[in-house]
DNA sequence: TATTGTTATACTCTATAACTATA
DNA sequence: TATAGTTATAGAGTATAACAATA
């Protein structure tokens, strides 16, 4: 109880708990050898998706310069490919091949089931105050 | 809406909120030039803690071998001491400094501040149910 | 034997600023 | 001039395994 309000500090909890379920995915994922950076950039792609690189660091909170290097890993490793946007020829498509495609349904699936896992007996009620609560937090920022 | 529940997917938003907070903080935290890691924690010492480096590892979610090199930054700026447990001579408590406390003021303050600024308008119930939420996901990994 | 914390290594993440190409 | 993204640099975070001291 930090905050006085009678409730655990919601920012502490809320990089503890990151810290907890990125460690649990890359051990849910051990097969695929992905960073936590890796996982978080697959999770945020599908294959219809085709973000830019802006949209995705939005997505991730990562800076573009950091995706930079995540990017260029997946693309050596023949997850994604870069194209160029016809439209605005500054940016870039991310389009996941196939096999980035398969590896990241692994991750939407190792989401998923820690979610399930995790979350199965709280009410929709509890889940649309923490939605309402990160909510709130990212766009204080 | 990932996860098919209607709501947005938990974790993602888990991991990008963090991202965003944390480099918030930072910014508001810029005269005391702190990393990410030094801030999470100086934010969960207070001067009457004295918390080991495993329990510190514990709050904040971070290795011990990843602490040795926060809290060797830490200890070389005057931050804090590491001093042996006389209980159990293989274990450290971390005693913040009177400049370590300070610093770790201004870094409750921060937090509290961004928490007042995000979270003011929120329900109770809606707290209630963010903790819920982080603590299930807490304990399922 | 098990645990606490550090060390060593190798890599990944991050911020920042400068840069290229395009708008 | 402004924006999208990359590059360069330097530092910080991370996992892992091996290690010392203590339990």
């Amino acid at each position: 109880m930090i905050s006085g309000n009678g409730l655990p500090d919601a920012v502490l909890a809320l990089h503890r708990t990151t810290h907890h379920t990125l460690h649990a995915l890359s051990v849910a994922l051990t097969g695929l050898n992905l960073s936590a950076a890796e996982i978080n950039a697959l999770a945020n792609l599908t294959e219809e998706g085709a973000l830019s690189v802006g949209q995705l660091s939005a997505a991730t909170g990562t800076k573009a310069s950091t995706l930079t290097g995540v990017l260029d890993r997946l693309e050596r490793r023949g997850y994604l490919t870069r194209e160029l946007d016809a439209a605005d020829r500054r940016s870039f498509r991310l389009h996941l091949t196939q096999e980035g495609a398969a590896a990241a349904r692994q991750v939407h699936a190792a989401v998923s089931a820690l979610e399930e896992r995790a979350l199965a007996s709280l009410s929709p009620a509890q889940m649309a105050g923490y939605h309402a609560v990160i909510t709130a937090l990212q766009e204080a920022c």
